[in-house]
DNA sequence: GTAGGGTTAG
């Protein structure tokens, strides 16, 4: 297990479980924390088990996730903040966000970095308005947030459509310089723009950031792809790659430049099939994907298969698209038979909605929306049998749905509500779908939500 | 030697 070829001595232990964790190899940063354990507790110190927490939040272990909580208890680590941070981390990623916040509390002396891992666990377990309150909480306790969380917090603007709170860490970050230099943040920064509804302003700091990197290009044209604006998308793709020719032109060798190339990634591509789908540009869309897998080497997803299916469903490639399902290499989700589906109820094409239909059924049973495309379908051609058919099934399995009155009443809520409000979670998805729906005819969230009802 | 970070189909 250990291995000895790099060194004459044999490397700590804690190097081997550090080594393990680093290479994802969680089992044996377990089987080897058990031989130390087994040999007695001195074998183990904070090290030892702060190696083994981050490996049971990475693979979300609950069981061996507390017995390590226990043994920190036991050990008598209670007051280590490194341990006590990672706890929190821990909880946050099992979805026991209670239970983190229970860590936390027990911290006498809170520093930034604790403080922002309990905020990027309400981020991460969907609590968007949770996490700013603590944000907010950790302010007036005098803690200054970092690049680490004003990155976070952004990501819960986004998840609200908070532009305000959004502009506000803008602001703060103008006002610290030390924080302007950090890509990830303003990378944040130009995502939050993008996606809370203020595109020029994404663009505009976008192209005053000189250094740029993969996210940075990808965030723009991701951007530019959902608000529909598929031009300004593409014309990006092609600048990041005209932009390496300069580079390559610019130095001799490949070892001076091979290291500044943006090179695009899987994410990128999503954001470019995405605006080619918009714009109805099949072929652009298609030898972009055989581009993806042949010069770049990026292997496709689903999301990926869900562009190209986006792509010929919209220019009324139906065939095409219920081919490329068949033919993927990858398990198609109901989501991408429902962007089939959702394409035969525009075309009126009966068989091929039929099929998908039944395929959705299978995958997560029935949906309203669903049947009200078929029943449509079956009325626009006069299958009045049919229809009925399937609005009387519709009635015996009614599932919840509301009206834009109702939806704008939520909304209200929504903002005032604390998380842990017990519609809280209808609300989400009530609300989510609306910004889905909105999005898809234009709207960006944050921008006028006083002009929704 | 130790803790917290970003872009992803509809």
């Amino acid at each position: 297990m250990v291995n000895f070829q790099t060194s004459h001595r044999p490397p700590r232990p804690n190097q081997v479980l550090k080594r393990h964790l680093k290479s994802n190899s969680t089992t044996k940063v377990l089987l080897l924390f058990r031989n130390l354990l087994r040999k007695g507790i001195s074998s183990i110190d904070s090290f030892s088990l702060l190696f083994v927490i981050k490996a049971c939040t990475q693979k979300s272990l609950p069981i061996e996730g507390k017995q390590m909580h226990a043994l920190v208890v036991k050990l008598g680590f209670e007051t280590n903040i490194f341990l006590q941070t990672s706890l929190i981390d821990l909880y946050s990623a099992l979805g026991d966000i209670g239970d983190a916040h229970h860590v936390f509390d027990e911290i006498p002396t809170k520093n930034v970095v604790c403080w922002t891992a309990l905020i990027s666990g309400f981020v991460d377990n969907r609590k968007p308005n949770k996490a700013l309150q603590v944000f907010r909480q950790m302010q007036i306790g005098n803690v200054e947030p970092d690049q680490v969380t004003l990155t976070i917090a952004l990501s819960a603007c986004i998840d609200l459509g908070a532009l305000e709170m959004g502009e506000w860490i803008h602001t703060y970050v103008n006002r610290r310089k030390e924080l302007s230099k950090d890509l990830c943040l303003i990378n944040a920064l130009i995502n939050m723009y993008a996606k809370c509804g203020d595109i020029e302003i994404a663009r505009r700091l976008f192209d005053s950031t000189k250094k740029k990197d993969v996210t940075t290009w990808t965030s723009m044209i991701v951007g530019h792809a959902l608000h529909g604006q598929a031009e300004e998308a593409l014309g990006l793709f092609a600048a990041m790659k005209e932009e390496n020719k300069r580079t390559r032109a610019k130095k001799t060798s490949y070892d001076s430049w091979s290291g500044l190339l943006i090179v695009p990634n899987d994410v990128t591509f999503i954001g470019v099939l995405m605006a080619c789908s918009h714009a109805g540009m099949v072929e652009e869309g298609k030898k972009h994907f055989r581009s993806m897998i042949e010069d770049y080497g990026v292997k496709p997803r689903l999301s990926h298969f869900g562009c190209m299916v986006d792509l010929l469903c919209r220019s009324g490639l139906l065939q095409e698209a219920y081919d490329l399902i068949l033919d993927m290499p990858v398990q198609p989700n109901a989501v991408l038979w429902r962007t089939l589906l959702g394409a035969c109820g525009t075309r009126g094409n009966i068989d091929l909605a039929a099929e998908a239909r039944a395929q959705i059924l299978e995958l997560e049973g029935s949906r309203v929306d669903d049947n009200i495309i078929m029943s449509n379908i079956y009325a626009a051609k006069g299958m009045w049998d049919e229809k009925i058919d399937v609005r009387e099934k519709m009635k015996q399995r009614r599932a919840p749905g509301c009206s834009s009155i109702e939806i704008g009443s939520l909304i209200n809520e929504f903002v005032t509500a604390d998380d842990d409000h017990p519609l809280k979670r209808e609300i989400y998805e009530a609300l989510g779908y609306l910004i889905e729906t909105m999005k898809a005819h234009g709207y960006s969230p944050g921008k006028s939500s006083s002009s929704l009802y």
